[in-house]
RNA sequence: CGCGGGGUGGAGCAGUUGGCAGCUCGUCGGGCUCAUAACCCGAAGGUCACAAGUUCGAGUCUUGUCCCCGCAA
């Protein structure tokens, strides 16, 4: 019976609640959350509770948001009270100590947004959009003290279409990771699941920054509208002009041509219209499509050309 | 009191040292005839967020209030 299982989950964003809502939904005994502390976010920064602590406060589940698990007696010693036979971890945002990982009676398990042992890390699924890869999954494992290097427990794919952004395939692997780990929770229970060790090579994924959001006009056209659709609605890209300015660019499409007037360079403004502006990349031209000035909010192209052409013009450039 | 931007006709914006409220688009009507991004003419539509103040006169300056948004997390 799920009832006479106890978990401990541990978890922060949006994408762990999914797990965290599948697990309680499946009936089984919650004892207590994990999360990150409130932090100061938004206008004014007030304090934000974090969405698996919004879930957690609904269902009445306990919170603890330690700052830090290494070396916290506190933890262990709530941890040992608890007497987790599992603890599942998504998307958390801190790395569990050995001393954690080895205290539940099956072991520590995680929903992990990539086909192990592809991206391991912090991004996975940023950066199996911006490869433009064709397939990605959920993976569930047992934990180590590696970064995802655990035993594999069960996959499932995800068929990445063309038109997907980040936000597409972040809500449907939520799902299906929610999903996942309630059967790999009741297959570890019954003694029904195989590990699979994990190859030793693999790739990582690393942390997606500001700095890696910025739109280079002299890559190919493919490349640069899976740049930006990996990366939105969030963080979302930017390109920047040779005077300074900056524009976020959350949507956009794309053209190969060969046959491109050779005399436009790359980041060079190839057309602008009333409610067009392409740009010339390497092997064609980019199809802005949905842009936000600074300190602006969003709009698609036509709205923006509407009011903003005269402050772009054929000699801008984007570097 | 984290930093910053803004509230002007349906949308996006401009509005200089305070002096009749504009632009691009859309809408409606008409013409042309079909335009490799952009055809032409005309019309409707605004208590310039709200309140008070300074002034002969405030979208524009001062003060207060409400609302919205970006960055950063």
């Amino acid at each position: 019976m799920r009832k006479d299982i106890k978990i401990v989950f541990m978890g922060t964003p949006e994408f762990a609640r999914e797990s965290f809502k599948g697990l309680y939904e499946a009936g089984f005994n919650i004892v207590g959350c994990f999360t990150n502390p409130d932090k100061p976010s938004g206008r004014g920064m007030k304090l934000k509770a974090s969405a698996v602590k919004e879930y957690a406060l609904e269902k009445e589940i306990p919170v603890y948001q330690p700052k830090k698990l290494r070396n916290n007696e506190e933890v262990l010693e709530t941890l040992k009270e608890l007497k987790p036979d599992i603890i599942a971890v998504v998307a958390y945002g801190k790395i569990l100590p050995k001393e954690i990982i080895d205290l539940p009676k099956y072991g520590c398990i995680n929903v992990h947004g990539s086909l192990l042992p592809k991206y391991r890390g912090p991004a996975p699924m940023q950066w199996s959009i911006i490869n433009g890869d064709k397939v990605t999954g959920i993976t569930t494992m047992f934990m180590d003290v590696g970064m995802d290097t655990g035993d594999m427990l069960l996959k499932e794919e995800l068929v990445i279409e063309d038109s997907y952004n980040l936000e597409d395939v972040h809500d449907r692997l939520a799902s299906i990771g929610a999903r996942l780990l309630v059967e790999t929770i009741d297959g570890v229970v019954d003694g029904t699941i195989k590990r699979i060790v994990q190859p030793e090579e693999g790739t990582y994924a690393p942390m997606i920054t500001r700095e890696t959001t910025k739109i280079d006009f002299k890559k190919n056209a493919r490349d640069i509208y899976n740049f930006v659709r990996g990366l939105s609605p969030f963080p979302g890209t930017y390109m920047e002009m040779e005077n300074g300015n900056k524009f976020k660019v959350f949507d956009v499409d794309y053209v190969v041509d060969s046959e491109i007037d050779k005399t436009v360079e790359p980041g060079d403004i190839l057309l602008m219209s009333k409610d067009s502006l392409y740009i010339r990349c390497t092997d064609g031209y980019i199809i802005i499509k949905t842009i936000q000035p600074e300190n602006s909010k969003r709009m698609d192209i036509k709205s923006f050309m509407a009011g903003n052409a005269l402050k772009i013009s054929m000699l801008d450039k984007f570097i």
